[in-house]
DNA sequence: TTGAAAGCGCTACCAT
DNA sequence: ATGGTAGCGCTTTCAA
């Protein structure tokens, strides 16, 4: 990190003295000259009580004054529930596709007057970061990977907490459950290679654990969609830099495959360079297959072939968190994501 | 959105009956026998008071049998202060490096014990979200972008806040700045171009108005680099798909530049591969250069050259942060980050 | 060593 | 139409 420190001139430490005290509705009844019970009715423009207009202009205009603004902790506090919607940080590396979904999540629950908490889960793990989560009363609360089992899952309920969502990992019981579909995304690779005429067929799985929870699935589903047909299935492993991929490409030959379905669309661009280099010729010896349909994807000679994921969009997750909360008797409930479908191009 | 809905066994429409309400510490008091001050004592392990070991044993198995955890709002309420850091939604399609700074971040942050709040600023703008911001009674903030005036600072400060940080745009009184400082991004690349003897110099600039914050200093940047040398820099606007940079690419005969700074390695990226389907030849007939030193930009041919940002870790942000929040008396400070240099490869 | 009680800021009853 | 007041769950004096 390098930075220059500017020292702000001495004559204005301070744009305005940091007062001494946040205002309450105390401080506002005070100064309007009512009582803290009107304050609020006023603020929160409570249909059941009528309130004078000369009173209501008097309370707004303290409330103006003062820079009165309402204490959210002590509000939920009394009210008994809150509207945050916690969201542990994902255990593996998000792609550009996962960071969108989850913006747009974050996005939409927002405009329905949410709050997103994104709690980073730093060492713990498992049901005792349930327990971290569930002081803060949240009610939803949207784990992603496969961060939490049924005790968790009890003790947020507990909590309060309205909806439990797991999202893409297993269902959990007692949460409801988005689940990816991470096998039928392998499922579709195998089947288009296959029915390319492939035979020979690598799937890269990435060296990074942490994208275990997608990149098992996908290579299993590769495996269902070939199993008895006499083609073969190899695992290769590849860490997300050059020098990785120059190792694979550089045994490529002595591995004879005909085909590789590389992940996704970052590891397959990457392996493809590498291959060329080599001066593997694709598609005619080695076709390649990626995933997420990146534009980037398009920019490489020849063009990659892709899996699209038909990813939800944020506000039809957004929307679905909410009705669980506005009716939380409802049985869990799993939702199979993720339409396949293959984009070919010219890699294949 | 597509899904296959799966209903749960009515056998088991919950795992646990949902516990009518959260159990408290006055419950946890009542089931092992003591009072309230003891179970808070006990459970936070307070160094001021002693507590017979028999009591602390019966405490703690009270505890765990009613499955009890404290509850945030309540303690924060009381002790007068959160550890809320509160980060806005950024105005503006954050990119790789921007996403995974900010994941960083989160991280660093959480492991200082701070729950970072993502608030999505649905609608609002400026000082009106500030004073939804100030709600959460945070910290500290820190505000991407633009999305906050001196008025703002000030509410947040009068809500408590003890760190005011702006992430990139231009200072703002009274609160603490990080300076990305873009207009050097831009003055780099410009000497960059102009050391390889180009003289007539194009300037992506993105369509989405919301990455004007980057792209406007950027420019200025070249523009600063170039003046009084002769050279001459034209402004280009371009839409982050196919064919946008086509309709760029089919004019570019007709604008006579012989190298463009694409904004960053995506725009690039898209751009250099439809000059070359247009048959311009990179980097002989035009120079292209782009920024952020991504990985996959390495994967074109010619591979592309960019200008490298040395973003600040975001351990050391959090730290900083961590260390404006103890001494919040201290003026606040301009730190200009984002060391910027040129890596050369095959397209300039 | 433990308990009683006050009070953080807010809202919703029940009076007036 | 407005005010008094109880109490959400917690910590922390002060007393015993």
């Amino acid at each position: 990190m390098r930075y220059v420190m500017v020292q702000i001139p001495k004559s204005a430490p301070f744009p305005t003295p940091v007062p001494r005290s946040v205002p309450t509705s105390a401080d506002v009844a005070r100064l309007a000259g009512v009582s803290r019970a009107t304050v609020s009715y006023v603020l929160n423009d409570s249909g059941a009580v009528r309130i004078s207009d000369a009173t209501r202009r008097r309370v707004h205009e303290a409330a103006e004054e003062l820079g009165y603004v309402p204490h959210a902790a002590a509000r939920s506090l009394r009210a008994g529930h809150s509207r945050i919607v916690l969201m542990p940080a994902p255990s593996f590396p998000a792609g550009p596709l996962y960071s969108r979904f989850i913006e747009e999540l974050q996005e939409a629950l927002g405009r329905l007057d949410y709050t997103v908490v994104q709690h980073a889960t730093a060492g713990r793990h498992g049901d005792e970061a349930a327990r971290a989560w569930a002081e803060l009363r949240p009610v939803a609360v949207l784990v992603p990977g496969s961060g939490i089992g049924p005790e968790g899952v009890a003790v947020l309920r507990r909590a309060g907490a309205r909806a439990v969502v797991t999202l893409g990992s297993g269902p959990v019981e007692g949460a409801h459950a988005l689940l990816m579909d991470h096998e039928s995304v392998g499922h579709c690779a195998g089947a288009h290679l296959h029915t390319r005429g492939r035979r020979r067929i690598g799937v890269v799985v990435p060296e990074d654990r942490d994208l275990d929870v997608f990149s098992r699935p996908r290579l299993a589903g590769v495996r269902r969609a070939l199993r008895g047909t006499g083609a073969t299935v190899t695992e290769l492993a590849l860490g997300y830099d050059e020098p990785s991929a120059a190792r694979l490409a550089a045994r490529w030959r002595d591995l004879g495959l005909d085909a590789v379905f590389a992940y996704n669309d970052e590891y397959a661009m990457l392996l493809m360079r590498a291959l060329q280099d080599e001066g593997v010729r694709i598609p005619e010896e080695t076709a390649v297959l990626g995933a997420d349909d990146l534009l980037l994807g398009r920019l490489l000679r020849p063009r990659l072939s892709t899996v699209h994921l038909d990813l939800p969009s944020g506000r039809d997750l957004a929307h679905l968190v909410d009705r669980a909360v506005r009716d939380p008797g409802a049985p869990p409930q799993r939702h199979t994501v993720l339409g396949a479908t293959v984009v070919p191009r010219e890699s294949t």
